[in-house]
DNA sequence: GCCAACGTTGGC
DNA sequence: GCCAACGTTGGC
């Protein structure tokens, strides 16, 4: 089992679109490390959903339900893309300030490399994320 | 292979 | 709306 974080921007797709859709293509992805994470996952791995833009916050879980396969929406290029389902949202959203002020957290790629926007997450980071959103897996 | 210029992302 | 950070492109 592996820990990721996904961002979407909740104007463009919002945890509670997946919700709503039950499963989403995450697709569109053009960047070599977002990429390559997004390769690296394993059905059943779990993500926390981070909505950048509006919200800055981590607002649910999601969880792997389909291995990288071809990015359709690539023109040329060697793209990939990954289905999701929504696991749960959380109890209270955890805000980015609130990571940033978290030294436990405040490590985390989201805040280092604010420009990915697919990142693995080291276990003890996604459950203590977890913790600050009241929430269990 | 280096690096300047440019484009994009995303927080503020 | 601005700008910092980062990635990509292209000239040399």
């Amino acid at each position: 089992m592996n820990y990721w974080l996904i961002k979407s921007e909740p104007d463009v797709y919002s945890f509670q679109n997946l919700i709503e859709e039950g499963v989403g293509t995450w697709d569109g992805v053009r960047n070599y490390q977002a990429r390559n994470n997004l390769r690296a996952m394993k059905l059943g791995d779990v993500a926390l959903y981070y909505h950048s833009n509006i919200g800055l916050e981590i607002v649910g879980i999601a969880s792997v339900v389909k291995e990288h396969f071809p990015d359709t929406t690539a023109e040329k290029g060697d793209w990939s893309a990954v289905q999701f389902k929504a696991v749960k949202p959380f109890t209270q959203p955890v805000k980015l300030s609130q990571i940033k002020a978290d030294e436990k957290v405040n490590h985390i790629l989201l805040v280092k490399n604010g420009r990915l926007s697919v990142m693995p997450l080291e276990k003890e980071d996604f459950f203590h994320l977890l913790s600050l959103g009241k929430t269990t897996l």
